[in-house]
DNA sequence: ACACAGGGTCAGC
DNA sequence: GCTGACCCTGTG
């Protein structure tokens, strides 16, 4: 019999977690369940009622792992107090997203991901990111039919070849992530040293990397590090702050940027998160 | 059909 | 600092 671990539903919801762009990793099973990768660890989550149900994983593995990857120890409900009390239109986003929680992942996976996002689109960047696992990963688990594999190490993913390269799609950016591994697999950049930065210091450190800039780092701060004072700007987040809070079009990032932190604060990129979700979930600004 | 945008970044000025 | 180009592909 598979191994199951259950627990309370407040502050979790699967599609609001995985479906908001911060995530790849996955598959949405047809009884609406998602499956999940992360590391070398593959489970299945499932709601039922005001239950979560994992699947593959038992108590040991919620402990030791999915606890840490949910973030379950930020407390959303707090969280949500917090925002309702500083902007209705922030009110609104943690309503419409609730139950979302931003997880944390591997900084290197998140690295790469965030390189092939760049002007590129989410469907696109969920094949791709999958695709890297599946050339250069190992075989973690099989569910539903489906293998899953984990995402490779910089050493590993630096010794890709051309040819793989080629099968990955990714256009320009091939090379942006074959430099990028390189640099972390011969020590150039050390990962493990971002831990201890601010984030403005991590983020100009992460910007040496290929690829690189204000905006990936932030995300790779902010899903990767659980640095939650790290703010990346795009496009849709671009529109939800000029719709609330810029009385004349702003286009510079950094400005935006410097807004959000001052509205929400330290926590300005889990808000964040909730204005990417419901801007573009709603194509707020769209024609 | 075919232009357009997509979780931006880079090189060149 | 600002501007244009950039591999692809899903979408209207």
């Amino acid at each position: 019999m598979e191994k199951t671990y259950t627990f309370g539903a407040k502050d979790f919801t699967p599609e609001h977690i995985f479906e908001n762009g911060q995530a790849f990793r996955w598959e949405k099973e047809e009884d609406g369940s998602f499956t999940v990768v992360a590391k070398n660890h593959l489970c299945n989550v499932k709601k039922t009622g005001n239950d979560i149900i994992l699947s593959g994983a038992d108590k040991n593995d919620y402990e030791e792992f999915w606890k840490s990857y949910f973030n379950m120890n930020r407390d959303y409900s707090k969280l949500k107090n917090d925002f309702r009390k500083i902007d209705i239109n922030l009110e609104k986003a943690t309503i419409f997203g609730e139950g979302l929680r931003v997880l944390k992942q591997d900084p290197f996976e998140m690295i790469i991901t965030f390189i092939i996002s760049a002007n590129n689109q989410i469907p696109r960047i969920k094949k791709s990111v999958n695709l890297i696992a599946e050339l250069m990963g190992d075989k973690v688990g099989e569910f539903n039919g489906k293998i899953y594999y984990s995402f490779p190490t910089a050493e590993k993913l630096s010794k890709i070849t051309k040819e793989q390269l080629e099968l990955l799609r990714i256009g320009y950016r091939d090379e942006y992530i074959l430099k990028t591994a390189k640099d972390i697999a011969e020590s150039r950049i050390d990962l493990e040293s971002i831990y201890d930065m601010e984030t403005m210091e991590a983020q100009k450190y992460l910007c040496q990397l290929m690829g690189v800039g204000p905006k990936v780092a932030d995300c790779i701060l902010l899903f990767g590090y659980g640095k939650t004072d790290a703010f990346p700007v795009d496009t849709w987040v671009k529109k939800v702050m000029n719709e609330y809070y810029f009385s004349e079009e702003m286009t510079n990032p950094k400005k935006i940027r410097l807004k959000g932190l001052e509205i929400f604060g330290e926590d300005a990129g889990l808000a964040q998160q909730y204005l990417f979700y419901y801007a573009r979930e709603n194509k707020l600004g769209n024609k």
